[in-house]
DNA sequence: ATGAAAGCGCTAACAT
DNA sequence: ATGTTAGCGCTTTCAT
């Protein structure tokens, strides 16, 4: 099929579609609308038989309910949401991704909003912003939600579900932090160091992560709990990101007791701090020793040892425990339980850590 | 604000929030209900001194029209939507961000689908599937688009703009891919590189991506222009994903003769390409050669020479030329020009790039 | 088990 | 410039 040089818009089949509605429908199934719908949605009170011939006619009509108008009728959107603070990290992204899965196959509209700021988070929040009539439920990722913020979700109908960030209140998808930080550290440890650092998120936390709180504190309580008490000077912030991660690492080697290995609370830092190794000659796993967190794609490209996670099968956790919140009723979801969802993790050893420090520093 | 053990669900404030409708902002205004649609909508034939009451009154109620019932009422969504061959890798991820913070400055909202397979994307555009009611546009990413699809979504009223793609009769976001290849190609025989290999996507090519083979064009040009023929063997399929470089580049160094640089289509291939250099003791930029396209935020880390591209960017401009589309009536719509918008692109010259082949195959 | 009819909250003619 | 009103296409009581 080819259009020969039509650039100026002439179709051959220029008849806008013709939608067909449940009246349509209806008719042609020789029952009324009501009962098509019912039929459709899979209600109850229907005969099997009169299900099976309205579902083939709706099929050979190509009919689908227009969702607006669903939506108006009913009140409910089919739709759920997504709130990162990034769209485009490597985390939030595969979340997203993981999420966006489980909506497609559930026949959810999966809407995806970042907030850079925690005042944008806010802002989405009020009344005059988007949630209001626009989803069913929103997926908070990483970012505390507070009570007042929980009240006002709950008062405008809207179902929640935290990825990151534990509520008594909604389903809550987690893996146990501390545990990671003590994972990394009896690594490190084990492997003779004493002197480690610690890179982080930023020291004033504007979006209140509790993610690398938990993570530092399993981490610190191993380190005492093994002897050598955690320096201060030893802790620097890396933003989560490569560039962060890289100046953690130079400003950790400018010390005066430079660490002999390190702990990246993310592989993107850990990455930059490859980086500042690598800048000023020293060499990742044998001059010092770096273990990241969650097993990034590009971890074995550059030998990274790290703390693997399933970030992607996290999203799609709290995207199926978010649709248990929706098509609960608003009754029975006060009473329901809210499942605390707790994704296991691993240490991968690799090539960025080593045993006994060289002691370069 | 503590909530103390509520976990029951028991709140203070358990009055489901009061919506104010159309409605009450026009008798709290003292207009009727079309002057406050008109006026809220910046619609002309409005009174300035009434536009600006109505919206007082209306901020003042926190009143915002409920989207279901705009949409059923308008026939349009205020939707766009964005399909890419996979959410979660780097460059569709940040392309959607892109895209996505244009919408959310210019009140859309933005839809996320991920379609892994052409025959998914082809699902998409059936009336029966998820497009017809639900955006007023689309961006498609690398993803051909035929006439007949064009035709289709043409007649359900469907917006187009293109990423990585060109059509006539719409707007398409590109960057010379051609000149990309050239650049890379280029930059390599300049170093003295006499037999190249190059890492692209499948052989038998499931997306019918272009891209690929435009840069594979470009490349192949200059080689033969600079009296090099280009040699079959030396072309491998790397999928576009860090592992199938890096078994791309194994097989490159399994030949008779390998080369001794590469050009990589995509900084993901390329540092899968890096792994397998290394997993054989061979030194990027000293043994062998490495070229990538992207210049991805981790290009740096490992000092990868790649050809930079402004990919966000390029998210941001197709929203904004595909918002302009949906904007235009649909008459005017076919009569207008469609932009096709150049993107920049830059070489970015670092380590693994160097002069000479040490010649060691 | 099925049907009739009343909205859902807004926009867009059409009046004035 | 502003008001009146008829839908938009569905869901959902309420009858039957």
């Amino acid at each position: 099929m080819e259009v020969v040089g039509s650039v100026t818009g002439h179709d051959m089949t220029n008849s806008p579609a013709q939608r067909s509605k449940i009246e349509d429908v209806a008719e042609r199934a020789g029952v009324s609308v009501a009962t098509v719908s019912r039929a459709l949605r899979g209600l109850p009170n229907v005969a099997e038989s009169t299900r099976r011939h309205v579902t083939d006619v709706a099929a050979s009509m190509n009919y689908r309910a227009d969702p607006a108008a669903a939506r108006l009728a009913a009140g409910r959107t089919k739709t759920m949401m997504a709130v990162v603070p990034s769209i485009s990290g490597w985390y939030f992204s595969t979340i997203v991704a993981g999420a966006g899965a489980v909506c497609v196959d559930a026949g959810y509209d999966f809407l995806v909003v970042g907030v850079g700021t925690l005042g944008e988070w806010g802002h989405l929040l009020e009344p005059t912003y988007h949630l209001e009539r626009r989803t069913d439920g929103v997926i908070v990722v990483d970012i505390e939600v507070t009570d007042a913020q929980f009240a006002s979700l709950h008062r405008h109908q809207l179902s929640l579900a935290t990825i990151g960030t534990r509520r008594p209140d909604c389903p809550s998808v987690l893996i146990d932090d501390v545990g990671v930080g003590r994972m990394a550290a009896d690594h490190l440890i084990g492997l003779g160091h004493r002197r480690i650092g610690l890179i982080g998120g930023a020291e004033d936390d504007l979006m209140r992560f509790q993610v690398p709180l938990r993570r530092r504190q399993g981490f610190v309580e191993r380190l005492e709990a093994a002897g050598h008490d955690f320096d201060q000077e030893l802790a620097a912030p890396g933003y989560f990101t490569v560039d962060g991660g890289r100046e953690a690492m130079a400003s950790l080697l400018d010390l005066d007791r430079p660490p002999t290995a390190c702990f990246a609370m993310s592989d993107e830092m850990a990455f930059g701090a490859l980086m500042a190794l690598r800048e000023r000659g020293l060499r990742p796993g044998r001059d010092v020793s770096v273990v990241g967190v969650d097993d990034h794609e590009f971890a074995s490209v550059v030998e990274l040892t790290t703390v693997r996670q399933m970030v992607a099968h996290q999203g799609a956790s709290a995207a199926r425990a978010l649709i248990g919140e929706m098509e609960a009723g608003p009754d029975e979801q006060r009473n329901m339980a809210h499942p605390v969802i707790e994704e296991p993790f691993e240490l991968v050893v690799r090539g960025t850590t080593c045993p006994h420090p060289t002691g370069h520093g």
